[in-house]
DNA sequence: AGCACGCCGACT
DNA sequence: GTCGGCGTGCTC
């Protein structure tokens, strides 16, 4: 008796075994794909699962054998391919093939919802059309009849028209008009002409890289500034010209309205965006049109890998490096690793593009397994900016901000140009301290302090929700001799209010700017200005364009340089080098002034006297010595627990269970307290296996989620695998 | 993950 | 005598 085997979407590592729904003979079983939705009864409900494959025969006891309700979709809507790089993945993160696979559908279809769109017009059939005019009895059928000849109309036209549904319904029964769909009009396109002349570089890039028709990664290294958008917009315009699709992968921060409005600007309405706000229909859509070849080119963050496409040609991720598209929870797939998978499968070209490249790719370069390809003139700038340090030590500081640094200030807005003052700390300060006693404000439930926000007379907890008034005495020593310890964009927003009265100042960081077309509008209102400040936190560091900034501060990035987290070095020249990437990208050449505590540290002088490629060639030298990626790779198993004695006991036991199956050059390490070890009420650990680079690392990975599955442990206590993290955090 | 079953402590 | 704690096992 032939069986479906289903995977639901729940934290199962397995598949069920369903019998065919009645309706379903042998022949119609045996045309079921791989990847078509099915709804189950599952324990006492039921559920949407997905068909993974058929069998001949259920190992699993008849008895226990339940019957399929329904095949949603005879047919799988996912494409061969997109279906094997959700296998392929749920091996490689040793997740739940449900899980992964669920991802592969809009929220809608997951539901069970079908993909045609339900009729919301009718249209004249030909016998309708055939019709003579005055035939029909209703005078009111006979003008309905009468108004479809020239064109189809959806019922609400028509009911705004005075044609009621009664009148609709009477055409429709005698078979004179039938129900039919109209699409929403679409975005108008309005694609422009303007498409402007490239460099050599960037025409040297285009040329290579449309040539591709296979599968091959490259990597388009660009400094900031140097045209690299432009780059791939024509790349896929020439593949959009063979019919083909292009995906492009943004981080989230990176997906303004302004970045789609780009790529709508220049192909129009065959461009379709996929971010967090859309609505579950209008996101639903945008998969159906990728799905069925309606659109040329979607524009998404990482989960948009996932779409079906057509005929997939081309993918492009901006901002290869960027951490937004490694998930870090649930399912922690990285989606560039992901989109090199996809691309082998689908047998298309890649293109990863960034001026700080990550060290993995850097790797992948020397390798040869990638290709390369340089921009590395700037389109309008005539010079990269030039670096000063400022040795802050013995300073007198005023909100962190330095005499010299101030005076920079003060003579770019005189020159009628923009200074932006980068301080990646919120709120007003990060420590409330008794200045008699040395108490300190805790964050109750997490292992870290709670940030002074001035402007909310609040203490606010940067990991958690918690919240609470800033208190008026110390609840030690009942003083009221309160001290605010460090500095945040908050606090240098309002000294600089002062010192620069006349100065229009703009803050950038999540507390003034909430969305992502906020900061479009913040930035438009940017660019009005000549003179102005502009102070933000990471958000700004990413790929905005601000042409008239001519000076760049570093106020503070000193904890980096002591981070115990061993990508601290590779993030911290990643984001020294695109923060003063934001400088001069107009006419003008920029300054950049870094403030810091320790003006000797060799990562400053790397940034600032070699550029990132070699910087980055010294770091893989470090990282070579000491086995970490890309030369080995990590397996984080994280617990945890309400209490702490729970999640170390139980990675404990995972070690033991564990250790056997380690092989010879693995390494164990740990239960250790995770970095910040208690957060939002929970106790963390972390047990780490280190592999040298393997290509079956997945054996091992899928080996621990099994071993972990069977150790016993409370209720309370929640487990998970990290494969190849982005950090220890 | 949910949910049911099941076996021991403090209550009407 | 029962309500309910959460440990254990199952979901085809």
């Amino acid at each position: 008796m032939p069986i479906l085997r289903i995977a639901v979407a729940k934290p199962l590592r397995t598949t069920f075994d369903y019998l065919p729904p009645l309706d379903y003979d042998d022949a119609s079983v045996a045309k079921l794909q791989a990847g078509a939705r099915v709804e189950v009864p599952f324990g006492k409900g039921r559920l949407i699962g997905v068909l993974v494959s058929r069998a001949p025969e259920s190992e699993i006891n008849q008895t226990k054998l339940k019957r399929a309700i329904r095949v949603i979709d005879p047919a799988s809507l996912l494409s061969k391919n997109l279906f094997e790089l959700c296998l392929w993945a749920a091996q490689y993160y040793a997740h739940p093939v449900g899980e992964v696979l669920t991802l592969a559908f809009p929220p809608l279809l997951r539901k069970g919802a079908e993909t045609t769109a339900p009729p919301n017009a009718v249209k004249l059939t030909p016998e309708g059309r055939l019709t003579p005019q005055g035939i029909l009895k209703s005078p009111k059928q006979a003008a309905l009849i009468d108004r479809l000849q020239t064109q189809e109309a959806t019922r609400s036209t028509l009911k705004a028209e005075g044609y009621s549904s009664s009148i609709i319904k009477a055409v429709i029964d005698k078979g004179l008009a039938t129900p039919c769909r109209i699409e929403e009009p679409e975005f108008s396109p309005s694609a422009s002409d303007t498409v402007p002349t490239l460099n050599s570089e960037q025409h040297h890039a285009v040329e290579q890289l449309s040539k591709q028709t296979q599968f091959k990664a490259s990597l388009l290294y660009g400094i900031t500034g140097s045209g690299k958008t432009e780059v791939y917009l024509q790349t896929i315009a020439n593949t959009i010209a063979t019919g083909a699709q292009a995906m492009v992968l943004v981080p989230e921060i990176a997906l303004t309205p302004q970045t789609a409005a780009r790529f709508q600007q220049r192909f129009g309405a065959t461009v379709g965006v996929l971010h967090s706000s859309l609505t579950e229909p209008q996101r639903a859509r945008e998969w159906e049109r990728a799905r069925t070849g309606k659109l040329q080119i979607l524009l998404g963050t990482r989960s948009a890998l996932f779409t079906p496409f057509y005929r997939l040609g081309l993918i492009v991720v901006d901002e290869e490096h960027d951490s937004a598209y490694k998930q870090q929870d649930g399912f922690r797939y990285h989606a560039r690793d992901l989109a090199i998978k996809r691309a082998q499968l689908e047998q298309c070209p890649i293109v990863l593009g960034s001026a700080t490249p990550s060290l993995e790719t850097i790797s992948n370069v020397n390798s040869g397994r990638f290709e390369r390809y340089t921009l590395s003139t700037r389109a309008r700038a005539a010079s990269l900016p030039s670096w000063q340090i400022i040795d802050v030590r013995q300073q007198t500081l005023r909100a962190g901000l330095s005499e010299a640094l101030v005076t920079a200030c003060h003579q770019t807005i005189d020159k009628g140009e923009q200074a932006l003052l980068f301080l990646n700390r919120r709120g007003f300060a990060h420590t409330l301290l008794c200045h008699d006693c040395g108490w300190v404000a805790q964050c109750d439930h997490c292992d870290s302090r709670m940030v002074i926000h001035k402007r909310h007379n609040r203490l606010r907890c940067h990991h958690c929700q918690a919240q609470k008034p800033l208190p008026k005495t110390c609840p030690n020593c009942q003083s009221n001799h309160w001290q605010g310890v460090g500095n945040g964009t908050e606090r240098a927003e309002l000294a600089l209010q002062t010192m620069f009265p006349d100065t229009p100042i703009y803050r950038i960081d999540s507390d003034t700017v909430g969305s992502a077309s906020q900061l479009d509008d913040v930035l438009d209102a940017i660019n009005t200005h000549t003179g102005c400040l502009i102070l933000g936190t990471q958000m700004l560091a990413k790929g905005h364009d601000l042409a008239s900034v001519t000076l760049v501060g570093i106020v503070d990035t000193d904890a980096l340089l002591f981070s115990s987290d061993f990508r601290a070095e590779e993030r911290l020249s990643q984001l020294l080098t695109q923060v003063s990437g934001r400088s001069g990208r107009g006419e003008r050449p920029g300054t950049v002034m870094l403030q810091t505590h320790h003006p000797d540290a060799e990562i400053f002088r790397q940034v600032i006297h070699q550029d990132y490629w070699e910087t980055a060639k010294s770091l893989l030298d470090a990282r070579h010595h000491s086995g970490l990626p890309p030369f080995g790779q990590i397996i984080l198993i994280h617990a945890d627990s309400k209490d702490p004695a729970e999640a170390e006991r139980f990675l404990n036991s995972a070690r033991h269970a564990l250790s056997s199956s380690l092989p010879a050059n693995h390494l164990l390490i740990g239960p250790l307290p995770a970095p910040l070890s208690k957060r939002a009420g929970k106790f963390r650990y972390q047990l780490t296996w280190l592999a040298p680079h393997e290509k079956n690392l997945h054996r091992f990975a899928n080996e621990i989620a099994a071993t972990l599955t069977r150790l016993p442990h409370k209720h309370e206590l929640s487990w998970a695998i990290d494969i190849d993290p982005q950090d220890f955090l």
